[in-house]
DNA sequence: TTTATTATGGATAAATTTGTCCTAAATAAA
DNA sequence: TTTATTTAGGACAAATTTATCCATAATAAA
């Protein structure tokens, strides 16, 4: 469904997020550790977002990451997915089809729209603040 | 979504089936052109495809693949996604844990499982023959 | 101002997926 | 039985994604 990077991403935001309702700042070996991803790998994908603007970050002694209360209770999980995968699970063909749409169809199409239109809308409701209180209240989790 | 193997084993399960409908066995090459893609590639996926039963050949001259009528009208095109790209649609988790279910969800299992029973009920009610019909028909098409 | 700390950035490597090529095996027709 | 045709199978190559490493830049505290 979503590249690695993305499933990274995902979590990565949704852990900087809850320790940012805590006041802290997150370092990278942190996040790497909670959200049990490759430290180097997911650091690279901080840069990404932070250029996106989705979370920020701040270097030296005490530096780290976060994302401010009032962003994160705006931010759509979809922007995130967006930042790192693009526009493919909005757009992309089931059959791979460089074209396909309403007027120019897949065999499949008519049926996945109404997949991905559910998953859009999914997307595109679902705010960091939402999830970030789920793993808070330990309702969910980002390990294993 | 699906990786690029299983969108091409849809174009050219669907295309076998149109030209089942025919009456005409098809060869690989054939396959490629009409459904685009690599030739070596798809007769890779086509030997996947025989071994899972889903399409059967025959080799030598005459030879090629064919699905038969009463074959295609039961076949759902979830069992195509199954035979090569296995359950992952079904169970994978969005943020890649090992494990996520209801008891013990990821903050976006919830959210998540929604949309995905209803593109598993998408892939298990909409078959091979349904989708050949409309590529027959002209209604959908499978190049570009 | 110096030092320790932390993100940034680029080069490179490993793993996986996608794609190609060649030979063998089976089959139908002559 | 021989030949032409077509799938089967395996080895290998290219491309993409995932992952690691190291040097640099910025910042806070001492």
């Amino acid at each position: 469904m979503f590249s690695k990077s993305c499933e990274y991403a995902l979590k990565a935001v949704i852990y900087i997020a809850t320790q940012s309702l805590e006041g802290r700042r997150v370092k990278i070996a942190d996040v790497a550790d909670s959200s049990n991803t490759p430290q180097a790998f997911i650091a690279k994908i901080l840069r990404t977002l932070t250029k996106s603007g989705i979370v920020s970050s701040l270097k030296g002694p005490y530096g780290g990451f976060e994302i401010d209360l009032q962003k994160m209770k705006e931010l759509k999980i979809g922007e995130v997915v967006f930042a790192i995968d693009g526009d493919a699970v909005y757009t992309s063909c089931s059959m791979g089809l460089k074209e396909c749409n309403d007027a120019d169809p897949c065999p499949m199409h008519h049926k996945f729209v109404k997949v991905r239109t559910e998953l859009k809308s999914m997307l595109e409701t679902t705010t960091v603040y939402d999830l970030a209180q789920k793993l808070k209240s330990g309702k969910a989790t980002i390990l294993r």
